[in-house]
This record gives C-alpha cells, structure tokens and sequence, in this order.
DNA sequence: CACGTTATATAACATACATTATATAACATT
DNA sequence: AATGTTATATAATGTATGTTATATAACGTG
C-alpha cells in the first residue's frame, strides 16, 4: 500500500489554523483541501464528515484557549490575571474568541451556573482570604466581575477595536476594586 | 395593470418577523416567499437583491431596539433603566439582540468611543447632579455599566438562559451601586 | 371587449458547499 | 516484475441558496 502523505493531524492542524486565521465559518472542504494542498479524500478518510472535523476543531480551540489562558495566570492574583487573560484573549484571538463565545453554550439556567461554569475555586477562596469576605461575598465579586469582564471581551471582539492592554487593564482593576469595595 | 397582491411593507414586514422569532440567518428567499404566500418575484419586484432586503430588516430590528429601549425609559433613573431594558431586550428578543450586537459594528476604536456611540448625555448629566461627581466620573461610571449590561446581556443572549428578572435586576443595581461608591 | 402593461408564478440557471463514486497511482508482498 | 491494496485525485451527485428568463394571468384604457 502506498504511505500516506496526509496525516490526520495535518488536516485537524490545517483546519484549526484556518479558524484562528480566517474565522469558524471559513473552515470548509475545499478551503483546508486547498490550504493542504489535497484533494477532499484524505479528509473524508479521516473525519466521518465535515461536522465531525469542526468538532474537533472546536476542542483544539477550546485547549488552545484553556492554555492560553493559564500561561497568564498570576498565582498571586488569580481572578484580577484571569480577567485580563481573557480580555487578551478575545483582543488577540478574536476569531477563536467568537467561535468558542458567541455562540450557544447549553446547560445554564441562572447565574450561579454561570459561576459553576467558569468558577475557580482558588480563586474564589483567594479573594475570601485577603478581604476577610464570606464566601457568597467573594463568589458574587467573581461572578461579576466575570460579567464585567466578558462584556469588554466582547465588545473588543466584536467591534475590532484596538484598545491598548493599559486602558483593558485599567478598567478591569477599576471594576474588581469597585466590586470589592462595595462588600467592604 | 393588475392591482398588486404583495406590498413592499408585507414583504419587510415578514421579513422582520422572520428574523425576529426564527433569527437572521433565516431570513432567506424562500422562507419570506412562503411566509407571505407567493413567488419569489415580488420579492425582486421591491428590492434589487436579498442583500438589500436583509439592509432594511436590519434597519427595522434597530428601530424596534429603540422604541423597545425607549418605552422602559425611567426619566428619574436613566442610566439605571436602559440598563435593565437592555438586558430585558436580550432576554426576551434574542434573535434581535444578536443580529444587532452580535455582529461587527465599525468605527469603534476606543472605549470613550464607545460611549459617544451609546452615550445619553442626559443620563451622564443625572448621574453628575445626583451624587456630586465631575462630569469624567459620570462618564466612567455610565461606560462601565454599559459594559457590565453588555456582558450580562451577551451572557443570557447566547446561553438562552431565563434567567428572572429580579435577578437580573438585582445584579445590575449592585453593579450600578458599586461603580457609584468608587468614586466616593 | 380587445389590447397592452405589469404583477405574479414557474422554471431555468448559477454558485457554494457537502458527499459519494469512480479512476489512478503508489508501494508492500509475493 | 506482477499483483493487490489503498491513498489520493477527479469527477459526479445532491442540496440549499440566490438570481434571471420566460410564461401566465389580471386589469385599466382605448
């Protein structure tokens, strides 16, 4: 049998930088064909069909984004770190930021799901410790602060703007002192 | 000449409805000509392409997003009752909200743009006379509640979340107090 | 009431995409 | 070197959409 050119991992990683390049939607046969430089075969023989390829896609993102996300975590900060790490996210990544943000997430009802979603619990026992807060107190400053700083994410994201990381990060401490101030 | 079965304002009209119970992406050919009941030629017959039509549905959903705002206006408390009209808008018009701010907007470069894009210098003004502060404060204040509405509009949009509206309401006012007695 | 204009319908055509069928060519085994 | 397996390419098919061409039918005007 004749050994293969094209790799399995040569489509996933083809496909996953069309997404961080050119957007989610862009991510099509004939595009990650061309941009192997292959005919459709090699991917049908990997993937079940395209919706199967786009899946794993959008893991790939997700890991991208989750290790992304935990280089730029401060210990000793972890919720004022994590906001501005995704601040940057949406800023630098926007394509992935869209994909994995703005669209359907099933499974939350109220915002204390919303927590449970995105929670850390370190975190949330960080802030608890160094302001002497109950834990509902430090749970809520989280939650909104998560509020406050997906709304800069998207806006950043879907507007395109390019607002210098020294203005992101001004407004993200003035938001989390505010949050902090008002359970004091 | 025959009197004509099919006006332009049914055809927008459908169109609007279309898209705001079943989303803008459904807002193709086929789907209004089978709404209204007819072919596809009136449609042609009004607007030069689907384009065009889909340019005045946009328009349309906006001006719904303004009357919808406008309607829930408190004169006493402006800042505070767009704010919880924004949010209800997502909640209970999802597909509007995500074709009106789930797409890109130009001409955003920086978050005081963003403010002289939503800004109400009425509200700014109300914020300034009610609790002493100097018209920047004031805008800081107005900027970031936008941006904490933004994201937790953005958040029950996409999540479909139903969340109530006393939390909702609850969440916003605590924000809104937050961002206050910062700057007291 | 015939005629011409035009509103609407039907149907053809174009494009973009996914999927499947067939053809070709590489190579491992004999 | 011949053969069979299989990786890949080419080409066909299917479906969803938009657009345009042609046909039909309504109706105002002479």
């Amino acid at each position: 049998m004749p050994k293969q050119r094209i790799t399995k991992e040569m489509i996933l990683e083809a496909a996953f930088n069309y997404a961080k390049e050119k957007g989610f939607e862009q991510v099509v046969l004939k595009n990650i064909a061309d941009e192997i430089g292959c005919s459709v075969q090699p991917i049908y023989s990997y993937y079940k069909n395209m919706g199967d390829l786009k899946e794993q896609v959008y893991g790939e993102a997700m890991a991208f984004y989750q290790s992304f996300i935990y280089s730029r975590v401060d210990n000793e900060r972890l919720l004022e770190s994590m906001a501005r790490a995704n601040v940057e996210f949406a800023k630098q990544e926007t394509n992935l930021f869209k994909m994995l943000f703005l669209n359907k997430i099933d499974g939350l009802n109220c915002f204390s799901d919303i927590y449970e979603w995105m929670g850390d619990k370190n975190a949330t026992k960080q802030v608890m410790d160094r302001y002497s807060l109950s834990e509902n107190a430090a749970k809520e400053i989280y939650l909104m602060l998560i509020i406050f700083t997906h709304g800069m994410a998207n806006m950043i994201a879907i507007s395109g703007a390019n607002i210098p990381d020294e203005e992101i990060i001004e407004y993200l401490e003035k938001a989390y002192r505010a949050f902090i101030k008002a359970h004091q």
